[in-house]
DNA sequence: CGGCATTTTGTACGTGTATTCCAAAACCCG
DNA sequence: CGGGTTTTGGAATACACGTACAAAATGCCG
């Protein structure tokens, strides 16, 4: 019938993600992307639609594969300190080994475009609510085992210790004193 | 000796950081900073060097004025559960009121472009350092007074508290429950 | 009141942008 | 193996980008 597609659309939205994550949105060319996706101009608009629909994608994937990563330290088998621990050491760790730093991908589109960009707003939005309700559900399970002394709502508790989480994803963009960072989740954690 | 400027170098750096604090480094064109600045490109070119020394210029203007105002803030009379909490519910409302979600300017410079030009990353660190030492501060200051109970060292409370406002200031970005966003602030400070 | 120093202004430059178009190529099915 | 359909590569578009430059405009000093 047709002539079949050369690429992966998979491997190319991945490497999308990886461009626009590293350059932003207004800092992503299409000539960029064409070169890290290895497809032509042509290609990208006819299968994706233009760069807009394509970082929303990228947003998407994401969420699939690094917050999903994310959630899945969440609901470990440790203690629930321990579940929060892995979570914000491996993402300090991820901020400051990385050469570039690219940070969190869905803060960055949370920062740069979500203002201007309803759809990116939308799109992080369920990517931060869906994180909060994991935290809940930690923070939950650790009062079940009276491990955590808290007696606050659950779930301001956990957005408690998501805003803590996101800001130190800031701190560390600028700051590349590790220990630091560590106090201030162990501060946080010691706390709970 | 010479023609005289006619514009107010002050005022013109004050309309570039408007600019740049809305669209950030990339979105802003050179075109969009003469029309806020109402100069043209070759008196911009002139007078600051080039877009880039202009946008240092803005993130040093904006330490100059919202940081400064911020810090004011912390310096207040009140007690120094009061005295954060003014700053937080301040950042809230100032996040949520404005139509466009400008966020802090600090933040944005640091996601947007502090992995990629070290003098905004020093400049941006300059800026955090400088919260940092005013949140220790007050949670000195509270302490002495009784009005803080936690024990832990004074500087990695401090930094725990603007990891929550920095994380406080993203999720503001994405989330309009003003009440949500204040209920961390309130379980924020309960446990101090 | 003329000349000098300096800012302003408008414009021109070359490059890069996002996007579109089209002809040629590749495939599957009959 | 040919016809229909999609993909592909690359050129073309129209415009915006950051920057540079020459000429006009201005105020002060002598």
């Amino acid at each position: 019938m047709a002539r079949p597609r050369e690429f992966d659309e998979d491997r190319v939205i991945t490497a999308a993600m990886e461009t626009f994550w590293r350059h932003g949105y207004e800092g992503t060319s299409t000539r960029a992307l064409c070169e890290s996706t290895g497809l032509g101009p042509s290609s990208l608009y006819n299968t994706f639609g233009g760069k807009r629909q394509l970082y929303l994608r990228a947003l998407r994937r994401y969420y699939e594969t690094s917050t999903a990563e994310q959630i899945e330290i969440l609901r470990g088998e440790g203690p629930a300190k321990q579940r929060l621990r892995d979570m914000m050491v491996h993402a300090v760790d991820a901020d400051l080994d990385e050469a570039d730093g690219r940070g969190c991908f869905a803060i960055n589109a949370a920062v740069e475009i979500a203002g201007l960009d309803p759809e990116v707003k939308d799109a992080v939005r369920r990517n931060f609510d869906r994180v909060e309700e994991e935290l809940r559900a930690v923070v939950a399970a650790g009062r079940r085992t009276g491990e955590l002394r808290s007696t606050a709502d659950a779930g301001s508790v956990a957005r408690r210790v998501q805003s803590t989480y996101y800001g130190l994803r800031i701190l560390a963009r600028v700051q590349d004193d590790r220990q630091a960072l560590l106090d201030t989740v162990e501060s946080t954690l010691a706390d709970l």
